[in-house]
DNA sequence: CAACAACTATTCCACGTGGAGTAATCAGGT
DNA sequence: ACCTGATTACTCCACGTGGAATAGTTGTTG
């Protein structure tokens, strides 16, 4: 059982379908593309059979046996345990409960923009704008294609939310354009020497992870 | 100068740092903290040196020289080099325009968490909802912190996008919540056999990286 | 003025990931 | 009947990260 050490995100992905039924880890593989599910999780071959090893190691799941076909490589098949489905129903409360940092670059990107031009950073940015309304489209196209299907919703909701948050980020880039548009954000002064140490301590707070 | 390998986050963050003045890692690392950089960029002290090497071994920056001071270990200080100078600009330039999926977990979460029961999901989001609205205010304070202090608008941009993203995901939660108070997205029906490979196989389009 | 905590400044190791590599088998065309 | 390319099913290695360990030095409190 090790020292614990925290699900990964393929742990959880790998969990979940094992709590469904017993496969071995290319069967895995192959559901986890058919649902598109590498949207939302990483998904590498060669990352998720470590991935399983590792579960085996900490006792969330079991091989069942290892048949062979004919003279393929044998594929071993396995099962949740008890702790397993405990695990996974642990790990899903965290992540519902507790936003973590995870550090996206695009606002670290747009924090150091100031290093580039105000010309070059609008480009870049509409190009920006045109990228992210390609996903929406893809997104609503999703949505649309899963509604005919008539799956229920409680298995989609997250592309809802993946729509919202997009069109949210959509309508904050277009308000800054705007506002470099018409200079109303002044860019090209240089960088004030060097906002340093020493000045204000200030309370260090609230940021989780 | 090998065979690439992109700059990481902490990479970009450090070479920023060099492209204002020379220094040694151990300030840069006090920089980052004074002005809060970790909030963007997840900075580790012993991360901190392994991708100042890594900068150095790709030329992007050079070792100036090594003092010290009393008995303190020496310290080695590092400017940037024209190569990095270049090197940062066009990974700016790639941050900004190309959106790339980091794989948050949280869409990942509400993806899975028809394995929980309905009871239990709201709970949790609404412990969600507390903290994300804890947040919210801090970076509302960051802001009047700032702008009191006259700190020209284009250097903490990235704090209204936060407040942003982090709006659109309290309400959409909210909204989430309110429709299982309801009733009005049902939940407690279970999973329809196993919503197996083989039927459609679909246009596999736009996703990025 | 002694003890102890916090800071300064860096090194080292274990782990997870990604990408390439391997090797067989099956499907489809010519 | 043969070649090519995709699919099946995995293994292996190099790299980046995080956390702990180290060790001297300055500041603080009783």
């Amino acid at each position: 059982m090790a020292k614990s050490a925290e699900l990964t995100p393929l742990g959880v992905a790998s969990l979940a379908l094992l709590a469904e039924q017993p496969m071995h880890p290319y069967e895995m593989y192959q559901l986890l593309m058919a649902r598109h599910e590498d949207r939302l999780v990483k998904v590498r071959p060669g990352t998720l059979y470590h991935a399983v090893g590792r579960l085996e190691e900490h006792g969330l799941v079991e091989a069942t046996g290892t048949e062979r076909e004919g003279n393929r490589p044998e594929r071993t098949t396995y099962r949740i345990t008890e702790a397993g489905h405990a695990a996974l129903d642990a790990r899903l409360q965290a992540m519902l409960a507790a936003p973590v940092n995870e550090y996206p670059v695009f606002p670290h990107a747009i924090a150091e923009a100031h290093h580039l031009p105000a010309k070059v950073v609008t480009g870049l940015l509409e190009d920006r704008v045109v990228a992210l309304n390609a996903d929406l489209d893809f997104l609503i196209h999703a949505q649309e294609a899963v509604t005919a299907k008539g799956l229920d919703r409680k298995y989609w909701i997250d592309i809802t939310y993946q729509q919202a948050m997009l069109r949210t980020e959509i309508a904050w880039i277009r308000g800054l354009l705007e506002e470099l548009g018409t200079g109303q954000l002044p860019w090209d002064e240089p960088r004030p020497a060097l906002t340093g140490l020493s000045n204000k301590p200030k309370e260090s707070l609230g940021k989780h992870s």
